[in-house]
RNA sequence: GGGCGGAUACCAAAGUGGCCAACUGGGGCAGACUGUAAAUCUGCUGGCUUUACGCCUUCGGUGGUUCGAAUCCACCUCCGCCCA
């Protein structure tokens, strides 16, 4: 396993972290967000569509691909790189999180969880060991440890438990995983102050190269997400790359990496493209406390004529290359699969783009 | 000229005496979506208003039967098919 993996360069007066993480497939420069490929696709993609995008690092997902195609499939290609035909850098989230929001739950104890699949209702069986034993097959540049979720809202008592388990298997998961790449540990604490402190401090004494801030964006407010991450942050080690997983809006990352966190994920670019939500401008202001941008739903009449590009000032391949808003509505209003591509590969340009932007501004200064 | 079938809201299409401002699709409009069971889901789609088990105007047109008509009757208009 790396050890020095992380350069941080830089700390922006805004509290944004500029660095650099070296990984099995390349650097990973950050502030960085990772499009979602959660079945070993980001939808409605091809991975050579995805590549043009040059994300540095995308996410995929123990739960979905243990079940489908399953390890033998993967471990026969050779791993979850070549399954996909990806030559960047992959993490995989660990599994934790995908029981807890879509799989039947049966049982969950100490040692482990007892789901049924959201596919045929089989039961499975999810421990640390079993997460760790998958991904070291799907063997990514970043491991995901597996963790417990308490939902949302969560009672004090439940997030205790949530905190006390999380700890147990973050310590399961070093011990079991044998990928050659890093092992993040993933934070719990609910919506309490003093159960993130101790849940990060856990986890930093276990040494993990990384860590993650889990349990937000599944309800909360904005300030509360954002308190949650400005007091959870001081306990994780400056010098390892911090992970808020599933965040977010723009507003969300801006505020987010004020906390001082690195790595980013959300399905929002993509899901929200299929549905025909695009996102336009993304330009940050002077203090870098506000993005502003505006978001259009392009299967509106309004834009039938309108032939513009999605986003007049955008560089993406689709806004560069003669397709408008009004070419971009009839694919919708036809249910032409191509609608979602465009959508898809804009909005992941917009999502790219502004972290590039968030890097550049907090770039230090010669 | 004769026979038969049809005309319902933006489109298509149910409804054949009261529970009908009218099923259902489509289209339209609005909204949701934050570690993706999500090309998904929700609401609205005649008008008005105190948005209400409220009032008004609607089911090709006119007139009629009836306590009550999109639904029954007469005539008319238009459309389709068939026979001359």
């Amino acid at each position: 396993m790396l050890n020095q993996a992380f350069t941080l360069a830089h700390t922006h007066e805004s509290g944004i972290r500029r660095g650099v993480l070296q990984l099995g497939h390349g650097p990973v420069e950050t502030p960085a967000f990772m499009p979602i490929a959660t079945v070993g696709a980001v939808k409605a993609l091809t991975m050579q569509q995805v590549a043009a995008l040059k994300p540095s690092i995308i996410l995929a997902n123990t739960y979905h691909l243990s079940l489908r195609p399953g390890l033998e499939v993967i471990s026969a290609a050779g791993g979850l790189h070549r399954f996909m035909g990806w030559d960047k850098n992959l993490l995989t989230d660990s599994g934790g999180f995908q029981i807890f929001s879509l799989a039947k739950l049966v049982e969950r104890d100490l040692d482990g969880v007892s789901f049924r699949s959201h596919i045929d209702g089989s039961l499975v069986r999810m421990t640390p060991e079993r997460s760790m034993e998958v991904q070291t097959v799907l063997n990514p540049d970043i491991a995901m440890s597996f963790d417990w979720f308490p939902g949302f809202p969560a009672k004090e008592s439940e997030v205790e438990e949530s905190v006390k388990h999380t700890s147990a298997w973050a310590s399961r998961s070093k011990q079991a995983f044998r990928g050659d790449g890093l092992l993040f540990g993933i934070v719990q604490g609910g919506m309490f102050p003093e159960w993130r402190e101790r849940s990060a401090a856990e986890l930093s004494a276990m040494d993990f190269p990384g860590y993650a801030v889990g349990g937000l964006a599944v309800g909360e407010s904005f300030t509360e997400r954002e308190r949650i991450l400005q007091t959870t942050t001081p306990f994780l080690p400056q010098h390892k790359p911090r992970y808020a997983m599933g965040v977010g809006l723009p507003e969300d990352i801006l505020s987010a990496v004020r906390a001082g966190i690195d790595l980013f994920d959300c399905v929002i670019p993509t899901r929200e493209g299929r549905h025909g939500k695009i996102y336009t401008g993304g330009m940050l202001n002077d203090d870098l406390t506000r993005v502003e941008y505006h978001t259009i739903n392009i299967s509106s009449s309004a834009y039938r004529l309108d032939m513009s590009p999605l986003d007049p000032k955008c560089e993406c391949s689709v806004c560069t290359t003669g397709v408008t808003r009004a070419y971009t509505r009839h694919l919708f209003t036809i249910d032409e699969p191509a609608a979602f591509t465009i959508t898809s590969v804009h909005n992941l340009y917009f999502y790219l783009s502004l972290m590039q932007r968030i890097r550049d501004r907090t770039e230090q200064a010669h």
